[in-house]
DNA sequence: ATAATAGGTAAGCATTCGCTTACGCAAATT
DNA sequence: AATTTGCGTAAGCGAATGCTTACCTATTAT
């Protein structure tokens, strides 16, 4: 039972449930509602979603609000922006955007990021 | 069988073989040797890669050599893109960057391109 | 011509996935 | 107290996934 972020987001339904509550948490059965699915299977998913840390519950009452925490999308972002210099340019700057900021010095940051360090291209 | 970059890159073997293709084009044996799993193995994960357009074939003789075509990484990196306020900042500065973007006028694109029109949050 | 190499693909198999129905329990309603 | 509502979860099922072995066709080497 492999459970991690790519994995979460590989399906369409988590993906819409991400979307669905992204600005504003709902509860499990509200969130039903917007899908064809039964409930069961979107409790399901919302368990898989939690696992991976990209939602988090607020118990109130007997209504469990299901709210994006969706900091995890960092590590997919990390993977694609490694390469994003590969392909970037054709849809946006971005990656002239991403040539600033390694040679800017960083602007609200402490210590304890080693980011744009080892980029071997 | 669905078959969509989400998919695609859910794999971690096939996120290993982009890797290591990235950035130099192997033909499909070489790919194999670095990977515990059989070479017909590595061939249909390539097949999937290549399904959905992330790796491109280039025959030459016997050999077939993957290239790297991830330009429709640019899917995955849009879906991440529209919730990156949501937690951006607690790990980088792309959020201000996406903010001046916004702002500024477009630096060297001309017509074709309806990118950050809709931004309701 | 024969053998070796590169690689596609079918068949089979265990596991995982996504879904359903059925049931259980706690909080809220009546 | 009894019922309704919200939701978790187990069991079961068909389909998809990831892998293997086996076999096949092309290209290259001898």
């Amino acid at each position: 039972m492999r459970r991690d972020v790519f994995q979460a987001i590989a399906d369409p339904t988590r993906r819409d449930i991400i979307n669905l509550i992204a600005y504003k948490p709902l509860n499990l059965n509200s969130i039903a509602d917007n899908f064809e699915v039964s409930r069961p299977a979107i409790s399901q998913h919302i368990k898989i979603l939690m696992e991976c840390g990209l939602i988090e519950m607020k118990k109130q009452g007997r209504e469990r609000y299901c709210e994006a925490k969706l900091e995890q999308l960092h590590e997919v972002s990390q993977w694609i922006e490694q390469y994003r210099k590969l392909w970037a340019d054709k849809f946006d700057r971005m990656d002239d955007i991403l040539e600033e900021l390694k040679n800017a010095p960083p602007k609200s940051s402490p210590e304890g990021r080693t980011q744009n360090n080892a980029n071997k291209a």
